[in-house]
RNA sequence: GGCCCGUUGGUCAAGUGGUUAAGACACCGCCCUUUCACGGCGGUAACAUGGGUUCGAGUCCCGUACGGGUCACCA
């Protein structure tokens, strides 16, 4: 067989060779120990949980080593495209500013010297390389139907082929003739390119990844398609071109990937080229509340699978990268504490450090650590972000809360301007309840008196608390002036005196102030006091309380 | 079914032949406290399992179980 003349008939259009793209796609000018990585998505849907896991891990290691990661789209399948895929996944990205030194940046638009970034856009390269292996007698023509590949498995089947697919004596096409090629090209007849493999399913092939370490496996001997009969490439093909000419160092995927990896190096040394490091991180999984069991995060069944299911809860962006980095590495939790007030995308990302066992989404985990973050945040920005959050996903709340910015800004700064301020809030969608007596009348509920206060003692506490009450006093003032009312209404003003002889008294100051809060906030529980009222103005904390002992008569 | 990966408290996990088996979340208790939080202190709770190797095994080897992946002209 003449494997010139048969590239040359499988390729009469090709007239570029490897060597030219090597020129045209030359080694990156990076410093040694520079990574390069790359996220290569399908735009098959939304942006998942999964894949914000593997881009993080792209661009952290790219940059803790001074490397490039870039953003580049598999869309070699068009079945299974949906139009705005691109977009979508270009959103969820920058929703939580993660950023790509390079790749695809928009639609029809991107940046960096080893593109096009989009597989479709490279046909030319995947057939130039594709050609070559055809002359090296690495590739070939195949034209079994999809009828006959069925046959084919079928009769694996029976046949009881512990390995499956297209190889060996199943494998029809592998030996044609060039008479038969050009008889089957000329009657018109679709062919796909398979690979020629030149495994041994007896021998062992040997690699190291980079989380799992040394792995063996037997050898491929499967002749894999290479190009489908539209002239696209399958992944295994595109994965092998591109990272090879995009000069990728480091391949990160999930795990579905490990046991392509056999094909994989025998496809990167039938073109010659360097095997790049493979990286296969676990998957994240969620605990299914049906069965109990540890499952994969599901896009159809999970809605938090999407990254937008947290934009839309109003889950602070930096909480989400926080909490997806505890995951990815053991020590960040230790590298946080001890640089509190960095970006997370300086952390010095170990590949070391990555888990090799799929982890368990926790979404208490994820409140913890934006409840964390959100408290760091200045009263400013919180009111910035959940404006933001309000305009698109609660327009009723959106009026009331910035109709005038300076007192909700005021309110979200009770309580925070200290060294240890509170952790009320884990997102947005939790800030419309926990605001609401600011911006509506409570209705309190004197069920929720506090039990030794009765509701005649209630109302003689307001009522007696309305005329000496001084929105100018600062909070110890405040405070005191509430203990003063208590013994006439035979309050103790001093809950540890209280505590000594519970006998002498009705309640205690707390007791006091508990109902003043319920009047005023309609809760039993609520950031300082004090300082609520005073941002609500005297007028209607009188009102308020009036009309709470009104309705205790 | 073949091949491969995984398995330390409820969860995330440290751990690379000798540790009282860290830490974080959650939970419980105590303290602080005008409520609730915050914070502080303390507590419950784990090496899937059976064999080896070794003076010694969570750590190395083999088997078993369980979970996961993969076996497409999908990625």
């Amino acid at each position: 067989m003449d494997y010139k003349q048969l590239a040359a008939l499988l390729f009469p259009q090709v007239d570029l060779t490897p060597e030219d793209l090597e020129l045209r796609y030359p080694p990156r000018p990076l410093k040694e120990g520079a990574r390069v990585t790359r996220f290569a998505p399908s735009p098959t849907g939304y942006l998942h949980i999964g894949g914000l896991f593997g881009a993080l891990t792209d661009v952290l290691v790219a940059k803790a080593s001074g490397g490039v990661a870039y953003l580049r789209i598999e869309d070699t399948d068009k079945k299974r495209e949906i139009d705005d895929g691109v977009s979508a996944i270009l959103k969820g990205f920058s929703d939580f500013d993660v950023r790509f030194d390079e790749g695809v940046t928009g639609f029809d638009t991107e940046k960096g010297d080893y593109g096009p970034y989009t597989q479709s856009k490279r046909v030319e390269i995947y057939h130039i390389v594709a050609k070559a292996l055809v002359e090296k007698g690495l590739a070939y023509p195949c034209f079994c139907t999809a009828q006959e590949l069925t046959e084919l498995r079928a009769l694996q089947e029976t046949d009881g082929a512990l390995i499956r697919g297209y190889f060996g004596k199943y494998a029809r096409c592998r030996d044609l003739t060039l008479e038969q090629i050009q008889a089957n090209l000329d009657a018109g007849k679709p062919w796909v390119l398979r690979f020629r493999a030149q495994g041994d399913e007896n021998k062992r092939i040997v690699f190291e990844d980079m989380i799992r370490g040394r792995i063996e496996m037997p050898e491929n001997i499967i002749d894999e398609v290479l190009l489908k009969s539209d002239g696209v490439p399958t992944y295994h093909f595109a994965h092998v071109c591109d990272d090879h000419f995009m000069r990728t160092t480091h391949v990160i995927r999930g795990e579905e990937w490990l046991s392509s990896v056999p094909k994989h190096i025998a496809l990167f040394k039938a073109c010659g080229y360097r095997v790049p490091k493979y990286v296969h991180t676990a998957q994240v999984m969620k605990l299914d509340e049906d069965t109990g069991d540890k499952r994969k995060l599901s896009k159809r069944k999970d809605p938090e699978a999407a990254v937008s299911y947290f934009v839309e809860k109003g889950f602070p962006k930096e909480a989400l990268i926080e909490y997806l980095l505890t995951l990815l590495n053991s020590n960040f939790e230790d590298w946080r504490r001890a640089n509190p007030g960095a970006d997370a995308m300086d952390f010095p990302f170990n590949l070391k450090k990555m888990g090799a066992s799929g982890c368990l989404f926790d979404l208490q985990k994820l409140t913890d650590v934006s409840k964390n973050v959100i408290s760091h945040m200045p009263a400013e920005e919180i009111y910035r972000r959940v404006a933001a959050w309000a305009r698109e996903y609660d327009p009723a709340f959106y009026a009331i809360f910035t109709r005038d910015p300076d007192f909700s800004t005021a309110i979200l700064n009770i309580d925070r301007q200290v060294p240890k301020p509170r952790k009320d809030i884990a997102k947005w969608d939790e800030v419309p309840e926990y605001l609401s007596y600011f911006f509506a009348e409570p209705a309190p509920d004197k069920a929720l008196l506090p039990q030794r206060v009765n509701a005649r003692d209630a109302g003689a506490i307001l009522r007696a608390y309305c005329p000496v009450y001084d929105p100018a006093e600062d909070k110890d003032a405040w405070f005191a002036r509430v203990k003063s009312i208590c013994p006439a209404l035979g309050f103790c003003p001093e809950v540890k005196v209280y505590k000594k002889e519970p006998e002498n008294w009705t309640g205690h100051v707390g007791d006091v102030s508990s109902v003043i809060r319920l009047a005023v906030t309609g809760r039993t529980n609520t950031p300082d006091l004090c300082t609520i009222m005073q941002l609500l103005g005297r007028e209607k904390v009188i009102a308020r309380m009036e009309a709470f002992a009104g309705s205790l008569d």
